[in-house]
DNA sequence: CGCCCTCTTGATCTCCTTCAATGACAGTGG
DNA sequence: CCACTGTCATTGAAGGAGATCAAGAGGGCG
C-alpha cells in the first residue's frame, strides 16, 4: 500500500487519524514512469485516477492543430486525471516531467469512498473547486496578461505550492521544466520564453544556474503578477463535521 | 420555493423522484437583477452560491491592472459562484448580463446536503468537474489558438449548451454579449471581436441580425474549432447508486 | 569523439492592439 | 416632435508584442 502524501489536505481541514489512513492508502500499489514516458494518454478509457507519489509531472491537451497546451503542471502530492473522470475518454494526457511514482486509483473504489464517507467526499469536491479556481486565474492571466507577467505568474505559483511540499529553501526552487514546455505552459514559444526568462534576470527578480532558479526580489514579482494569490478558507462551513459522517 | 430548472443535470445521470425535488428547491425565495446589476461582487465574504433560474450572468475576474476577464458566461440552469464556496471572500464577480432570476443557497445548507445525500453530492462533485474540464479547454484555446478559432469555439459552446435549454432553433440563438462583453471572454478587444465577426459572416459560416445569431455551417464551424466537443459519461461508474444512498 | 537536445540571440513578419472617427439607434427631456 | 446624450457597431491607420525563421554555442550521453 503506497504511502500517498497528504500536504494536498492538510491545507484544507482538519484529518481525523481515520481519514488520513483512509487517503493514505487509498492507491494501487506504486508505479515507476521514466522521464518522457505517458502515464495516461489523451482518448484513452477512463478506470481510474492518479496519485503522484513524488515526482513532476504535465497534464496537456492536445490541440487538433497539432500544437499541445499544457493545462496543469502536477507536483509530489497532487491528484492527476480527475477530470478525466466525467468522460468516456481521457480529455488529456499525463505524462511524467522528471522520473514519476505514482499509484493508480480504481473508480470503482472511489464510489465505495463517495459513499461511505460523505466528508472524505467533501474534501474531494473542495479540491476540485481548487483546481478550477487555478485554471479561473489561468484563463485571466492568458486572456489578459503580457508573457513577462505571466511568467511571474506561474513561477509564484510553484512557488508556493513548491513550499508546501518542502521543496522550496531561500526562495530558490528546482525547475526541471524545458523552455519549450514553459512554452506549451503559457501559451507562447520557447523562443520567447527564454527572452522573457533573460528579462526578468536582468531585472534583478529571478536568478537561475542550470534547473535550479531562485526569486530574487518576491516582493517586487508579486507587484507584477497579473492575479493575486488565493488563500483557501480552512474546514469552510458546508463541510460536513466528522460526527455527521 | 422557486423552481430551479435540472437541466443541467439530465445529461449527468438518472435522478429520482426525491432527488429532483430536494434539487429544484435548493435555493432561496427568489431574487430580480436588472441588466448590468452586481449580483455578488469579488472580494465580498462568502456565505452562499446562486442558482440561476432565468437569464444570462458573467462571472468575472478583475485584474490588478483593472482589466476584466469573463471566466463564465452563464445561462439558465447554471450554477454560479461555487468556485468561491474554498475561500473567504469571493474570486469572481457575478454580473447580470440581460435581466436575471437568481436563487441563493446558503452554504450552510448545502453541508446538509451533503453530509446525507451522498448521490447528490457526487452529482455536485460531478458538475464541477464539467466545469474544470470546460475551463481546460478554455487555457487550449486562448493559449493555442487564433482570434478567429476562439470565436469559433465560443460560439459553438454556447449553441450546444444553449440547445440544451431549448433556446436554439435552426441553430439560431440569442446572444445578448457585446462586443466589449465577447472581448473580455475570449481575450480580445472588442475591435477585434468585431473584425473577427465580421470575417465569419463574410465567409459564410454565421449570420447575425442585431442580437439574434445563426451558425450557418456549423459543419465547417467544428473543423475550425481548436478543441473537440467533449461527451459527458452518463451515470458514470464512480457514481453512488441510489441504494446507496 | 560526435550527436542531439536545449539555450541563446538576431532579423523579419504578422496578428492583434491602440487610437481615432463615423454612423446607427434607443432613451430622455424640452 | 425633435435636439441631446450615451451606448454600441463599424472601419481605417499606425504601432507593438510575440511568432517565425535561422544560426550558433554549450553540454550530456552514446
Amino acid at each position: 500500500m503506497p504511502n500517498y502524501p497528504l500536504t494536498r489536505f492538510y491545507g484544507q481541514a482538519t484529518l481525523s487519524a481515520a481519514e488520513a489512513e483512509l487517503l493514505s492508502g487509498l492507491g494501487d500499489a506504486e508505479i515507476m514512469f521514466r522521464r518522457q514516458s505517458v502515464i495516461r494518454r489523451e482518448r484513452e478509457p477512463v478506470d481510474a485516477f492518479y496519485l503522484l507519489l513524488e515526482g513532476w509531472a504535465s497534464s496537456a491537451i492536445r490541440l487538433p492543430s497539432g500544437q499541445r497546451q499544457i493545462v496543469k503542471v502536477h507536483i509530489t502530492g497532487d491528484m492527476m486525471g480527475t477530470p478525466s473522470m466525467v468522460l468516456d475518454t481521457a480529455a488529456d494526457t499525463l505524462t511524467a516531467i522528471t522520473e514519476c511514482r505514482v499509484a493508480a486509483v480504481p473508480l470503482t473504489r472511489l464510489r465505495e469512498v463517495l459513499a461511505r464517507h460523505p466528508r472524505i467526499a467533501a474534501l474531494f469536491f473542495m479540491m476540485v473547486q481548487i483546481e478550477r479556481l487555478a485554471l479561473m486565474d489561468i484563463v485571466a492571466a492568458l486572456g489578459k496578461s503580457s508573457a513577462r507577467e505571466r511568467m511571474v505568474r506561474l513561477l509564484l505559483d510553484l512557488h508556493d505550492r513548491l513550499a508546501k511540499i518542502g521543496a522550496v529553501e531561500n526562495a530558490c526552487f528546482d525547475l526541471p521544466l524545458t523552455q519549450e514546455l514553459l512554452g506549451d505552459v503559457l501559451g507562447l514559444t520557447a523562443v520567447h520564453v527564454n527572452r522573457t526568462m533573460r528579462l526578468l534576470e536582468r531585472e534583478g527578480l529571478i536568478a537561475r544556474h542550470g534547473q535550479r532558479i531562485a526569486l530574487v526580489d518576491i516582493e517586487r514579482l508579486h507587484k507584477i503578477s497579473p492575479v493575486p494569490p488565493r488563500k483557501v478558507r480552512f474546514d469552510p462551513v458546508w463541510l460536513p463535521v466528522p460526527g455527521e459522517m
